[in-house]
DNA sequence: TAGATGCAGTTAAACGTTTAAACAAATTGT
DNA sequence: ACAATTTGTTTAAACGTTTAACTGCATCTA
């Protein structure tokens, strides 16, 4: 039952526990005949090292903690799946394990946060979902423990993070609708204080004036991310009148997308012909919505290792060259935007 | 930058560490006031005692390790997240945290299994979506470590599970339809080797029996858990002879379910009118399809809940009252099945 | 009054590693 | 040929807890 500690190793290898330390951690030159003995004893033993006793002398952990809210049940995190899986492959490449604990509110976040720094729970955190003001990136970097954040927050902060160029992102979905002939783009955009929805309507609106477009005011509609206000909101814009009434629609996210599409249906609009809808996420069901959803992939499996890489340096106490990365999305055409 | 101690704790309130953890922890009469000038003492540092110290000397983790298979991009995990949240959850009241681990492979995954047990990364392991002949539970078994399984396997192998009742959900959405009106009902099936497969074709079956209705052989159709592969032969199903011709198909899972809708769209029939679909998971998506699909929905947080309360009192040497526990799921209904 | 009992605290070992320092033996340099 | 260096190994401390065993001392009991 017990497992074999390593002074079981050098009583069966005739040796000191030290020894078998050098030996299977390679870390000092050890005699021929004795590395052999030893080796062969930690084989016959089935002997690993104990994580738990390593952790504790080298005061680290290896654990990298990630948090994230409960996704509420009329909405849904398209990219968590993909995004946990990056980030724990990332990790056990680095030797290192992610550890998740959720939190229901803002307040229970910050204070497992304090809790398991001061426990030595984990040697890092991964935000996500970061916005202006960000009372987890404030806590972190008064405590100055490590952390990344999968998201932009206060320019003044100086803390690593990875983003996604949403401004980049909704340019080139207006860009695309340009090209295929829509002129009147609409924009489902997010709440003022979000610092994503800020950057995706900034490209909607570089792209409008670079194609030479204008935007009626009322094309920029505010809503929350959830598929009941987005359906209402786009039913209000197909019933503005026929010179100010879109014939596309960019959405900030995959689920205002559906919203959209579905608002377009029920008012007997045909999507990807009379209204273009496109998203944000490229979440997994996008491309078995009828009409497969055309939407901005967000290149997941690259943000998880840049964010492992760059947390793992910060938590050996390394320096991280580059610690602001913006990578750009994808546009993946499909038929609800007008092409094939 | 460094924490405290227990001896800084000590020191500072001018007593032996072993009365400070006596105090901290309450496993010990002490004086009234030494025990105040102890805890005003961790008041004053702010100590909070080293995780990994105490479980080296308890010799445990407090972790759990969960893994998944990475799904494949052209399908989605429906339950992942509220899954990970479920278990999260669960073991923070018991005072463990989740581990997660991506494996790409069945046998990466039983190395990392070896690997974590006889280096004693974790107390105990969640194992999902278990199949007959699971080498995972085999391997598990064998090594008398704890864990606990969301899914059946072999009825001859004694371990501890939670699964959802197939049987009976299928059963219930037969009963359902048939109540609707719907007389020919059609299966999208799992492939043979897969257990919850056929317990679900199983609770169809007998359904179908139960409310004295033929079932004609090309009604069940095995396919992987795929929407090309639904799409494809829910497209069949429609082919058939008029007197054959399904007019309702309860499928394995939603994203089989979305095949079948986008199939019956195509064919230009009416989906909860000529044609009533139902699926298995109530993905989160599930209500923003057009029809909205029926379907069924699992009791995650319970399924959670009680895996994480039998694995906790198995890391703990404790007996598991009941060690099998099968919950039914619930039937929502929406417009795909001809209701409202 | 001597012994037993209770109480409140301390000492020291233990958990299983790693690693700096010490040591003995072999090798090198002059 | 003797000191200096190198090589291979061991000793012991350290990481930060918990806890069994022990020590005084006061109180009770017969």
């Amino acid at each position: 039952m017990a497992s074999p500690t390593i002074r079981d190793v050098a009583r069966e290898a005739g040796v000191s526990t030290a020894t078998v330390s050098y030996v299977l951690n390679n870390s000092r030159r050890v005699g021929e005949e004795t590395r052999r003995k030893v080796i062969e004893a930690a084989m016959r033993l089935g002997y690993r090292a104990n994580i738990t006793a390593r952790n504790l002398q080298a005061s680290e952990t290896r654990l990298l903690g990630y948090s994230w809210r409960p996704t509420p049940p009329d909405q849904f995190n398209p990219i968590l799946d993909q995004f946990l899986n990056a980030i724990a492959q990332a990790a056990a490449h680095h030797e290192y394990h992610i550890l998740t604990f959720p939190a229901e509110t803002i307040e229970e976040e910050l204070a497992i946060y304090q809790d398991m720094v001061l426990t030595g729970q984990v040697d890092g955190f991964i935000l996500s979902n970061t916005n202006l003001n960000d009372e987890r990136v404030r806590t972190l970097l008064k405590m100055e423990f490590p952390f990344v954040a999968f998201g932009r927050s206060n320019p003044e902060w100086d803390f690593a993070w990875v983003d996604v160029d949403g401004k980049e992102g909704t340019a080139m979905a207006v860009r695309h609708l340009v090209q295929q002939g829509y002129r009147r783009i609409a924009h489902l955009a997010w709440p003022e204080d979000s610092l994503t929805g800020q950057y995706r309507l900034g490209g909607y609106q570089a792209a409008m004036e670079e194609a030479g477009l204008g935007v009626d005011p009322a094309w920029i509609v505010r809503t929350e991310n959830r598929h009941d206000d987005a359906y209402r909101r786009t039913r209000g814009l197909l019933e503005l009148p026929r010179q100010r009434r879109p014939d596309a629609v960019v959405a900030s996210s995959d689920l205002m997308a559906i919203g959209a599409i579905n608002a377009a249906l029920d008012a007997g609009i045909e999507v990807g012909k009379e209204l273009a809808v496109v998203g944000f996420d490229d979440a997994p069901v996008a491309r078995y919505l009828r009409p497969p959803l055309t939407t901005l992939r967000q290149p997941i499996t690259e943000i998880g290792e840049r964010l492992i890489t760059m947390l793992v340096a910060l938590c050996q106490g390394r320096r991280v060259d580059d610690p602001h990365v913006l990578l750009p999305p994808q546009l993946v055409v499909r038929a609800s935007s007008g092409a094939g």
